[in-house]
RNA sequence: GGCUCGUUGGUGAAGUGGCUUAACACAUAGCCCUCUCAAGGCUACAUUCUCGGGUUCGAAUCCCGAACGAGUCACCA
């Protein structure tokens, strides 16, 4: 038996050769500089925050240097597969902005040359790789089952030696062909190990893009290729598929970190030119005092599907995620407000190399500053695709009453400084209630210094009676409410009242604000003039005759 | 336990031997402006960079050690 037919014994089924695939996916010809990265989920559920972060890293440095994106799915583990969990991906990266040149499409389709993209489709491909490793001398069968390398592990910590399966304790490192033959025969199952030629005193050195310089032991584990079930491990699929996608920059999370060894030696092995790695750190929550990466199980604001629900902007989560990045950005969209994110060039040397606490609040004030920047009309707009999915007695509001609305979005913002009421589209209804007679119901007013009915009422029906008149300018209006309040023994100027406050009633901010409670129920609103100029005359009279 | 990484305020952080009396932003507090709120303006908030040694005229920045935190050690990714 020559050293290829015992590796098509192992591996039964094509006949393909690397060269084969070599052509298949040649060398991408892009400009000079150009980064090609990918984002590798396995489609266990849906997007997390931690993952969008890398998601929008490998996306932007591919953008900003003409390079290529992929989405490539890593559904090898047969076991935590979720169903619909490619679709649910793809939805969370479009809902984020995060746009593919390669990848996955849908369950099953995709668009680019070096497909399939999704690994349960390139099984032959990985038995094409490990076959020239057996034939090679550079892999072996193992038969070990659970239990007996639960054993060996018990018998490593017993002799306090290193765990894992290497060295003189690879069982099944030295079985002879024979052996191995009438194992098979008997219908035993086995895995595929690389037989792996590293020595743990041995130091590899790397320069990681964001870690920077660093040494770690060589690999000598003898690590599962090929799985019982045929597939790859992460390990040699990471070898092969960022070989043959031609991938420049392995960007991930640092809890990769530890098997760099293990990816360094597969390249060497096959002599590929291996990728440049990134390795960032994860986003944090403190819980109890204590830090910990943001949990997809324990923290709601961990999926990124939260953040669509409550309506909170794409962008604001994009520009958040890029000050993570970057710190430097803040600063630089400060002295760029009309640029966005896309114009901004993020380095691998200024991510932080430690975990950062993800930090909603802030996300918030970004979100807030970034919707007061907006139109009236792009308010409306984002409103309604909001409330369209998530809140349809919104939707229904702003659709029947569409030039209205996008007047109540105008108060206080074409100005120099906007108003900043609005941090997400959930805020809408929250802040805007009131202008809608739909929901101006079950009312509960809230008084503030003025609190007695009947001088609530004379200071209504006065106002009514002798001050009120639509079609007054701001100006005209404000004096109204100054002479409303002298006339009923309050200050014209608030200054007045503080000096002499034995003197007055109260002053006329006091009385605005009993007119300003009668027709919304709220102390704090946006300006009162703006507000009674939309509501018009027949709904202010209506809603102070109600009181 | 082995290996590895990390540690500047409540938070994100700038900082690579003298420009730092530690930038900027978020949060918090106070004042001002103001018909209310939001915003805005001003002010306060680390005498010190986890701790202990050392090198140096000089250290957050360089070296050594410790503590703490994190990751990893699967036929999971």
């Amino acid at each position: 038996m020559t050293n290829k037919e015992y590796a098509d014994f192992l591996l039964p089924g094509n006949d393909k050769t690397i060269e084969d695939y070599e052509k298949m996916y040649p060398e991408r010809n892009l400009p000079e500089g150009a980064i090609v990265t990918r984002y590798a989920p396995s489609p266990t559920g849906f997007v997390h925050m931690g993952a969008l972060f890398a998601a929008f890293i490998e996306s932007k440095m591919a953008r900003q240097t003409n390079g290529v994106f992929y989405l490539r799915i890593e559904d090898t583990d047969q076991k935590r597969e979720v169903e619909n969990g490619v679709n649910g991906i793809i939805t969370d990266l479009k809902n984020y902005g995060v746009t593919i040149d390669e990848g996955m499409t849908s369950e099953s389709e995709w668009i680019g040359n070096y497909g399939p993209y999704i690994q349960s489709k390139r099984k032959e491909i990985y038995q094409t790789f490990a076959k020239y490793l057996i034939e090679n001398d550079l892999a072996y069968p193992c038969f070990c089952s659970e239990e007996d390398l639960d054993n060996i592990r018990k018998e490593q910590e017993t002799v306090k030696d290193r765990i894992g399966y290497y060295g003189k304790w690879a069982r099944d490192r030295y079985l002879s062909r024979e052996e191995v033959i009438s194992k098979i025969e008997k219908g035993e199952s086995y895995v595929i190990r690389l037989k792996s030629p590293g020595k743990f005193e041995n130091k590899v050195v790397y320069d990681d893009l964001v870690k920077g310089k660093l040494e770690l032991p060589e690999n000598d584990m003898d690590i599962v290729i090929i799985k019982g079930d045929g597939l790859p491990t992460y390990h040699f699929a990471h070898l092969v598929d960022d070989h043959l996608m031609r991938t420049t920059h392995i960007i991930r999370g640092d809890e990769w970190l530890p098997s760099v060894p293990i990816h360094l030696q597969l390249f060497k092995v096959f002599g590929f030119k291996t990728p440049k790695y990134a390795h960032i750190a994860p986003l944090l929550k403190e819980d109890n005092g204590i830090r910990r990466k943001l949990s997809k199980r324990k923290d709601p604001e961990a999926a990124i599907s939260y953040y669509h629900e409550k309506g909170i902007p794409l962008e604001a989560v994009l520009l958040y995620l890029c000050t993570v990045a970057n710190s430097n950005f803040e600063m630089w969209y400060l002295q760029n407000k009309d640029k966005t994110v896309d114009d901004f060039k993020l380095e691998f040397k200024k991510i932080s190399s430690s975990g950062s606490l993800f930090d909603v609040e802030k996300l918030l004030n970004i979100s807030k500053n970034y919707i007061s920047l907006l139109t009236a009309e792009e308010v409306y707009n984002k409103s309604l695709e909001y409330s369209e999915r998530y809140d349809s007695e919104l939707h229904d509001l702003l659709v029947k009453y569409k030039d209205y609305s996008i007047n109540v979005f105008n108060i206080e913002r074409n100005q120099k400084k906007p108003r900043k009421d609005l941090a997400m589209f959930s805020d809408v209804k929250k802040e805007n209630w009131y202008m809608y007679d739909e929901l101006f119901t079950n009312l509960e007013y809230n008084w503030d210094t003025i609190t007695d009915m009947n001088e609530i009422k004379n200071i209504l029906n006065t106002y009514v009676e002798k001050y009120f008149d639509e079609n007054d300018d701001k100006e005209t209006w404000f004096n109204k409410m100054k002479d409303l309040a002298s006339s009923l023994g309050y200050a014209r100027e608030v200054k007045d009242y503080k000096e002499n406050p034995d003197n007055y009633k109260g002053h006329v901010g006091d009385i605005s604000m009993v007119l300003r409670v009668a027709l919304t129920t709220k102390t704090m609103t946006p300006d009162l003039y703006e507000i009674m100029k939309l509501l018009g005359k027949e709904r202010i009279k209506d809603r102070i005759s109600k009181l």
